[in-house]
RNA sequence: GGCGGCGUAGCCAAGUGGUAAGGCCGAGGUCUGCAAAACCUCUAUCCCCAGUUCGAAUCUGGGCGCCGCCUCCA
């Protein structure tokens, strides 16, 4: 197995990475706190690991690869209050609506879906072990997190707390011992969801679900974290803190963090009113477009979006699709020549490496369009593409079936052929220029007949 | 103020010491009745300055510009 190098944010640096358990791998992902559909942040994070997941996968790991769902929480109850909804009927909206837009990603499903609300319990129950063990207290209804108590805190975000309090924006909460503690338990305000629990009806605050998720149903210490750059403080940070006070082990070995989506350079936010959802885009192009997009770019880095950069993405895409359909594999015609096989050998052996290297999908993508050229010259080849963009989740059976047209877009092109043949041209040109504006169909003339293509448009603003 | 990241062709984007992948757009060519598709050719010395080195986009120092986190957030 090639060895695989992956950027810990942890460490802050590249590393090797080698499983807790040969052959294994627990990978645990925040998902939504579901009170809104998703917008391309959400895209890009989730294809980005499902990409990994997909990788690791490939690599012959067994991947054990949890995703939660927040359903309960503050946004949800002010959104649930808004709509004049229960709370259920708004989360079960959006985990529907969530499901939906990844399966238009080729988001392959998660081992499991816990959600914060089944594991309640499991969050009291770890909550009184952090009360015994000195590291949580009680104030009024609320349990908060004692945060001087971990001497270890900062050390993913790389903050010194002392500059956290110096500089701190928190409501500095009469209940809170130091202004960086943060809540465990929150006691329930009238007409709000709660739980029972030793310290009265309430509900757990947002980063305690995750500690609990991760240690039921992966352990005390999983292979990866991963998340949003937004997430590494506080969401990371706490969880760190909760769980490696309670259990004494480190919760996770590898970090990792994709980079943001902004909008002309700024931060997607509901102030700003900049958020554009997912099924803003898929009106646009397919979701395999999108997914093709946000892997053209390294997962780390930030991505400025842009309807032009879909654009792009859509023609490039397309480029790679076509040329699969276009060269269907015949088994019969002799191979090209020995060099030339050794340079496909040597393409598909560097886009492994590229995955391998921090999953450089970038770089990855970069050998295909390569591979694609001989393809195109030989007519071979065309299942090491397949088989690699499929790797990435690309190139869906799909996107890779033919297209089916109209019996009257048959009969023209049935009657262009016919004119064409009498050297009719004049006519057969007509009928060409009918197809593409009245069809939205490309015909093209190879020696083995005409080919026809719907034209997939993609309209920059 | 603290921490982190970024600045590569018109645009997007790889590349972390050995002389600039790839894509989109554009130009010219081959093929074609003409097209389309495909293929071929062409388009950068890497924000600026100084330094280290035989050699730097890549390392060091100093600027300038942009962004993120420090508050809910993928």
């Amino acid at each position: 197995m090639m060895d695989l190098f992956l950027s810990n944010t942890l460490s802050g640096k590249k590393e090797r990475f080698v499983p807790i358990q040969e052959g294994k791998v627990s990978f645990y992902l925040c998902g939504v706190t579901v009170y809104d559909v998703c917008h391309i942040g959400h895209a890009r994070a989730y294809v980005a690991f499902d990409t990994i997941r997909r990788y690791l996968t490939h690599l012959g790991y067994q991947v054990k690869f949890i995703q939660n769902f927040t359903d309960i929480d503050d946004k949800i109850i002010k959104k649930a209050n808004e709509v004049d909804l229960p709370v259920n009927d708004i989360t079960s909206k959006y985990i529907e609506a969530y499901f939906n837009d990844m399966r238009a990603l080729n988001i392959k499903d998660a081992t499991a879906y816990p959600h914060a609300t089944h594991y309640v319990s499991q969050m009291i129950e770890i909550i009184e072990k952090l009360i015994d063990k000195g590291h949580a207290y009680v104030a009024g209804g609320d349990v908060c997190f004692s945060v001087p108590s971990f001497k270890d805190y900062g050390k993913l975000s790389k903050k010194i707390l002392e500059d956290l309090i110096a500089g701190s924006r928190v409501d500095i909460s009469h209940s809170k011992q130091n202004p960086m503690d943060f809540v465990l338990w929150k006691s329930a305000k009238p007409g709000e969801p709660s739980w029972p629990s030793p310290w009265g009806d309430g509900r757990p605050g947002w980063h305690i679900e995750c500690s609990a998720m991760v240690l039921h149903e992966l352990g005390e210490t999983i292979d990866i974290h991963a998340g949003g750059a937004d997430l590494v403080f506080p969401h990371h940070e706490n969880e760190i803190a909760q769980s490696e006070c309670l259990t004494g082990k480190p919760l996770a070995k590898y970090w990792l963090h994709n980079g943001f989506v902004t909008i002309q350079s700024e931060k997607m936010s509901k102030s700003l009113k900049n958020i554009i959802s997912i099924q803003e885009i898929l009106k646009r192009v397919s979701g395999d477009v999108l997914r093709f997009y946000l892997l053209k770019a390294h997962y780390k880095t930030p991505l400025h979006f842009s309807y032009e950069g879909l654009e792009e993405a859509q023609n490039a895409y397309q480029r790679l699709v076509d040329t699969i359909k276009n060269n269907p594999e015949s088994n019969h015609s002799q191979l090209p020549e020995e060099s030339i096989q050794k340079e496909v050998v040597d393409l598909e052996a560097k886009f492994h490496k590229a995955m391998c290297d921090d999953f450089n999908s970038a770089e990855a993508i970069g050998y295909l369009f390569e591979l694609t050229k001989i393809i195109n010259s030989t007519g071979h080849f065309h299942n090491i593409l397949k088989n690699s963009g499929q790797l990435l989740g690309l190139f869906s059976q799909s996107i890779l079936e033919d297209d089916v047209f109209s019996k009257e877009v048959l009969q023209l092109v049935e009657d262009r052929a016919k004119a064409k043949a009498q050297k009719e041209f004049a006519k057969s040109d007509t009928i060409r220029n009918q197809l593409i504006e009245v069809h939205g169909v490309t015909i093209e003339d190879t020696p083995s007949g005409s080919r026809l293509k719907r034209i997939r448009r993609t309209t920059a603003s």
